[in-house]
DNA sequence: GTATTGTTTGACAAAATTGTTAAACAAAGG
DNA sequence: CCTTTGTTTAACAATTTTGTCAAACAATAC
């Protein structure tokens, strides 16, 4: 075996997952891969055999990893500002960790729209526990802690407080004039913000 | 002169625009471009000599066209309630617009940060007018109409609420099996639901 | 040591994409 | 009708990127 024992298929795949989806750098080509892992680009093609299957490997890879993240949390018996708190800190986690994975979607999506398709559908079982986390949202909304609009709405303004400022984080920084560090502060700060923007009890 | 006369040009431009901005073809080759237009590719060279070239152009003309919308509803001197309303439909309008404009310049500001700079940078005057947006939120949140957070954060969520449903469309599309129809219902019905979730006074 | 197995490499081929050029063409003015 | 100007075209060149191959290499088993 060679010096590097199989270490270096992980390698590859690794540095791909980082270009791709933490640095952003989508259009990396082959040769770019195999620079940043220090590797001949040759052995991309020896592992993967095309660009196009690490592509989609790691893809299907970091949005499955993120998927399950969340349903375990989302179907979780925790109360239900409990619940909304622990899938923020999931779900940042999991943008600090691969902050174009959002972007990454929506083209690939465009690209080659049902080419993915099999990992949105609600799992086997899964539109069942979507409806019973609709269910524990359209409860909040009788108990009146949160306002009333259908659930699906109140879903889409939960996952864009949490996930759009990581999608402009570019234009924010130039815009507002924000370093890493700026940037980072105040993503800490939307924990709360997020809260209490959803909730009706305008108090954390 | 030829037949086609000069709106060759616009024609090319325009069918850019429609792949890049309205189809999310960003990776659309100048032959696509061509064959979409109707044209043959050379003059897609001969009007704009290059691709990338074409590139920009209409991506800094769909950015300034979109910031000025902002602006002047931003600027206006409307009450705070009318002028959030108005930004709504701005937005609106132009996202369906453009519904990859967002994710468009994402990756552009990754590819090639700096090169598109002082598209974001704010203009002579731009930051003083800012700061009176930012004084505007402040004194609502005086007033107690909207919840106590830094301005920037309402900023944040306000244009979360608006841009994320278009950029995550595709996803949605699939979780929860929406056709055109079904999600363009959503987007109507959004407008009132960010009002809903930006004010404190929790009735429309 | 030699055979075997899997790994790594450089050289090369193939494909896709962009960019250039020279010639054909079409309209309008003189 | 001939010239001028701008437009369009096809053929070609250059570049970039992906993919293949056979040979070199390294570790282990025999």
């Amino acid at each position: 075996m060679g010096v590097k024992d199989s270490k270096t298929e992980q390698l590859i795949k690794d540095t791909a997952k980082r270009l791709f989806l933490t640095e952003g750098r989508m259009l990396a080509t082959t040769q770019d891969i195999a620079d940043a892992a220090g590797v001949n680009r040759t052995l991309l093609h020896y592992y993967f055999r095309s660009r196009d299957v690490l592509f989609d490997l790691v893809f299907k890879e970091a949005l499955r990893e993120l998927r399950e993240r969340i349903q375990s949390v989302m179907l979780s018996t925790a109360p239900f500002r409990e619940k909304i708190e622990n899938l923020i800190n999931v779900f940042f986690e999991e943008l600090i960790k691969s902050p174009y994975l959002e972007t990454f979607i929506v083209l690939q999506m465009n690209q080659d729209p049902g080419k993915y398709e099999e990992l949105f559908r609600t799992l086997p079982g899964g539109e069942q526990k979507m409806k019973i986390f609709f269910k524990e949202i359209q409860a909040e909304m009788d108990k009146g802690t949160i306002p009333e609009m259908k659930p699906i709405h109140f879903f889409m303004n939960f996952f864009s407080l949490m996930a759009y400022p990581f999608v402009a984080r570019p234009i924010y920084e130039k815009m507002f004039d924000l370093n890493d560090a700026a940037f980072k502060k105040l993503v800490r700060e939307r924990k709360k913000v997020i809260l209490l923007s959803l909730f009706k009890n305008h108090e954390v």
